[in-house]
DNA sequence: TACATTCCATAGTCTTTGACTATAGCTGGT
DNA sequence: ACCAGCTATAGTCAAAGACTATGGAATGTA
């Protein structure tokens, strides 16, 4: 049975006439002929009662009516369900991120999202890179923030903008200045994370480069966990600045810029080279950009009037 | 679109592998790979995910997937509609019948038909001859019973049996026989139909065979007010023998043969000649020869024991 | 009754399309 | 680095659908 026969049939069925349904098909009345009768002898029987001037329906016509209609509207269905999906009118999107990156970045970017995207249902969580990497290749997410760099075989980045480390101190201890060069990290007790995350792995290659061994006094997974213990005094740490300043606790802590270098990292996204990328995760990274470049011109010119709309 | 695309794509959606999903739908698999190819290309994106091992969904793929099933699903169930109806273990059959015939034939009729049966939907509606003919030619019966003949462009009849008719006279008229000849009618006060009606006419025509002018005294189009226009005395009546027998009302009536001529007229089916008839329909045709049959021989051998099931 | 009209079915021709085989290209595992 | 497994492409062939022309039945009209 093709589709090309139901419709056809539901042609014939509605106009009660071979040449006029086939008009409405836009073939020849012969075509339509040949399809109906065809149909008719794959099931076995009539389909219509050709009565001189009317044609009209069989009961197994009539019975046959009902599932071809439903048929070639749940195909029609299939068609639109695509469409909408391509124009961005529906869909999901289940993005993977660092949970820095999460708490200063999604939530601005997630209202954007949904304003332009109404009916895109929107997943995020907040995971580890490695996590992130495994929910790719599990295909549990669509797309992930990471850091970069990320060599994975199957997965791709693209770089979104980078975030500037700096060194976060408790209140109590004196540092005695607003910037610090890396090499004075030697002589602070640090909290950071474990050596398995790319957070401290990439605090590790710059102490490195700048010739100093970090003093570990505590490992904590959480950045949230982190911040807490150095509230508390138990040593100072290294996370994105922007990071810190989204959720500084009543200024219970220094943000101290680190220079000599100053320690970045590159936060990308992340996806399965050869996962289809839906219209919705390409809108998502582009929103990514702009929603990013924003933030960094509030927080590194705070005072100037860079967004008027603000400043007046 | 194509129902063979939605097929293969069903396959590949649920093997996760073209090449067994070909094996699995019987064609090669290049042949499998153009279909799926073609469907993404007029869907205008990927439905699938090509990842070296495994082959999966994309979300535009998810999405149409949900539709491709239940398209399938209503074709794979119009033909199975279909098919029930040929073995006659679904469908609808309107029969219109006379109601002299409807009231002693289809009672036993469609006892054994719904046994036969039970899922078809049977309507049985009495009417007179002319309005079965009515009823078929606007598609509202699927088959009439008529009396025969009758002859009408459009419409076929099969003779089923025949009906004797017999003189049926109020208890207190004294006839003084159990037989009359048809002559002894020009004496009796008669109780018929109208002239339009095919019973009225019957005995018109009966009765100026044997020469005699029928005094009819008064006109009644239902058979049921007939007898009771005769169980009050009014007159006499002629109507079909098992009729009055299946109703007698406490024996208020007299049953008399008629002879020289016995008034018979034959009962038959009736249906559009091009309208096709369901398994249904035949099968009640052929009922109804069956019981009548058996009805007969009930009624004109009452005490013998041609069916020794009674008689014993 | 005969004629004109309408409508569906059939015949014959042509183009499209789907299926097949063989093979190339890529990936993943040994 | 090679082998095994999988999908995509190329090329050929046969089936199927569409079209035009026409036949034949039924309907309505002069």
């Amino acid at each position: 049975m093709e589709l090309r026969q139901l419709e056809y049939f539901m042609a014939v069925a509605t106009h009660q006439n071979f040449s006029r349904a086939a008009e409405h098909v836009h073939v020849s009345q012969p075509s339509l002929s040949i399809q109906i009768g065809g149909l008719e002898k794959e099931l076995g029987t009539r389909l219509f009662d050709r009565l001189g001037r009317k044609v009209v329906l069989t009961q197994a016509g009539e019975l046959f009516q009902v599932h071809a209609e439903r048929a070639l509207r749940e195909v029609e269905q299939a068609e639109q369900v695509v469409h909408e999906l391509l124009g961005a009118k529906r869909g999901r999107l289940i993005v993977g991120t660092l949970s820095t990156v999460n708490s200063y970045l999604i939530a601005p970017l997630v209202s954007r999202f949904k304003l332009r995207f109404p009916n895109i249902h929107l997943q995020v969580h907040a995971q580890p890179s490695s996590e992130i990497v495994n929910g790719l290749l599990a295909n549990r997410l669509d797309i992930g923030i990471c850091l970069l760099p990320l060599t994975h075989a199957h997965v791709t980045t693209i770089p979104l903008f980078e975030e500037r480390l700096a060194l976060i101190a408790p209140a109590s201890m004196n540092i005695g200045k607003r910037r610090a060069r890396m090499q004075d990290l030697a002589q602070l007790p640090l909290v950071l994370m474990p050596a398995d995350y790319c957070l401290r792995k990439m605090v590790e290659s710059e102490c490195a480069k700048a010739g100093v061994h970090p003093q570990v006094v505590l490992e904590m997974t959480s950045p949230e966990g982190i911040l807490q213990a150095v509230a508390e005094g138990t040593g100072a740490t290294i996370l994105p600045e922007l990071y810190v300043k989204s959720r500084l606790p009543a200024s219970q802590l220094q943000i101290i810029d680190l220079y000599d270098p100053t320690p970045r990292h590159t936060v990308g996204l992340a996806y399965l080279t050869k996962r289809h990328r839906g219209q919705a995760a390409e809108e998502f990274a582009a929103l990514c950009e702009t929603t990013m470049r924003d933030l960094q011109s509030d927080s590194t010119q705070p005072p100037r009037n860079k967004r008027k709309g603000r400043a007046a």
